[in-house]
DNA sequence: ACCTGAACACCGTTCAAGT
DNA sequence: ACCTGAACACCGTTCAAGT
C-alpha cells in the first residue's frame, strides 16, 4: 500500500539536497515547457524532486520569486541565441535577419517559457534586479547589432535605442501572434518573418533616394 | 455582529437577479481594471454583486468562460476604437496613423484588460467561436484600412493580410512593451509610436524610386 | 428557471519541530 | 543550516436543496 517514494537501491544521498535551488528552477522550467505555467504547483514540483512542498521557501521568497528566476534564465538563453545568430552570421545584414528569425523561433518553440518572461507573472513594477539586468542585456544585444550596422552605413542614423525598441516591438509582436495561435497555417510564421525582415529593412535602411531628390 | 449584506431600505428587487450574466461581466471587468486579473475571484465578484459564489455557473461553464466573455467584449471595444479613428480621421494616411496610436493607447490605458485578451487566459487552441469572431473583426478593421490605402496607391500592393499581420505585430509589440513597463520614461510611448509610424510608412509605402530606377 | 450553502479537492504560505 | 509535516486561509467547482 504505502509505496516508498525512493527506490531502495538508490537512496537519497543525504538529508540535505545537493543544490535544491538549481533543481527547483530546472524542474519548474521542465514543468512549464511540458504542461504550461498554470500546471506549476509547489506541491507537484516538490514531489518530482523528492522534497517537501515547503522546502522551496528556504531558497525563494515565494512562488513568484521562483518564476522570476526562471524568467531571468530565459532572458539569458534568449540573449545567447541572439548573440550567436549575430556573431556566427558574420555581423552583417544577413546576420541581422538571422537574429530576428532566432528571436521569433525561440518564442514559438518555448511558448510557456516566453509567456513567463513577458506574461506579467513576474514583478513588473519594481522588477527583480537580476531579471532587469538579464532583460537589459538581451535588449543590448539588439542595440549593439543595430549600432554596428549603423556604423557600416547600412541603417539610418536614428537614435539607436529608439530604433531598437521599434525592432524589438516588431519581433515581440510576431512572437506573441505566433504563441497565441494566430499563425497556425503551415509556413505562416516563416512567411511573416520573411516579409517583416524585408519591410523592416526598407523602413530603417538609409534612404538612398535622398541623394538624388534632395539637397 | 452579523452585519446584513443589503441595507433594509433598498432590498433586492427579486429573488432572481435581473441580468446576472451582464452584471458578472461588468463586475469582472471593473475588478480586472482596478486590481488586475489575479485579484479576480468568483467569491469576491459574487459578493460585490450580492450573489452566491456559485451563481455564476448558471450562466458560464466556468471561470475561464467568464474571462473569455470579457476578452470578447474587449476585442469589440478595441475594434470600435480602431474603426472610429479610421473613419473620423478621414480614411487617409493621417487616419491610419491615428489608428495605430489608438491601438497602443487602448492597451496602455487598459493593461489588465489587454492582458486578458492576449495573455493566454482564454482558450488558445479551440477558441470560443464568439471570441474568435470579435478578434477577427478587429483584425479585419486593420485589413480594410490597409486595402483602402492600397487602392489609393499609398501603400505597396503586397498581400493585404500579410501586411496587416506585420502592422498588427508591430502595434501589438509596442503595446506589450508599454504594458510591461519598458516605456516608463515620460513620453517614451508617444515617441516610439511616432517613430514607428514614420518607419512603418517608409517600409510599406509604394517605393517611389522604382519608377525611375527600374523598367 | 434560478440561486443558495455546505462540501470537496485543491492551492500557497507559515511555523514549530525534527535531523 | 536545511528540510518536514501539520495547520491555516484561501481557491474553483459540484450538487442537493431551497424559492
Amino acid at each position: 500500500m504505502s509505496t516508498p517514494k525512493r527506490s531502495a537501491h538508490k537512496p537519497r544521498r543525504s538529508y540535505h539536497h545537493g543544490n535544491l535551488r538549481r533543481a527547483l528552477i530546472d524542474q519548474a522550467l521542465a514543468t512549464i515547457q511540458a504542461e504550461g505555467v498554470d500546471a506549476l504547483t509547489l506541491r507537484s514540483i516538490g514531489a518530482r524532486i523528492g522534497v517537501s512542498r515547503s522546502a522551496l521557501y528556504r531558497h525563494f521568497a515565494d512562488k513568484r520569486a521562483l518564476l522570476t528566476a526562471v524568467a531571468t534564465e530565459g532572458f539569458a538563453a534568449l540573449r545567447q541565441k541572439l548573440v550567436s545568430a549575430w556573431e556566427e552570421g558574420g555581423r552583417d545584414e544577413a546576420a541581422f535577419r538571422a537574429m530576428g528569425a532566432a528571436y521569433v523561433h525561440f518564442a514559438i518553440e518555448n511558448p510557456s517559457y516566453y509567456r513567463v518572461m513577458f506574461g506579467g507573472f513576474v514583478d513588473q513594477e519594481a522588477r527583480d534586479p537580476e531579471l532587469a539586468r538579464e532583460a537589459m542585456a538581451a535588449f543590448q544585444a539588439l542595440v549593439d547589432a543595430l549600432a554596428s550596422l549603423q556604423r557600416d552605413s547600412i541603417l539610418r542614423s536614428d537614435d539607436t535605442v529608439l530604433m531598437a525598441r521599434y525592432v524589438w516591438a516588431l519581433v515581440h509582436g510576431m512572437a506573441m501572434l505566433g504563441i497565441d495561435g494566430n499563425l497556425r497555417e503551415p509556413g505562416a510564421a516563416e512567411q511573416l518573418v520573411h516579409y517583416a525582415v524585408e519591410r523592416l529593412h526598407t523602413g530603417i535602411a538609409v534612404d538612398r533616394t535622398a541623394r538624388t531628390s534632395r539637397s
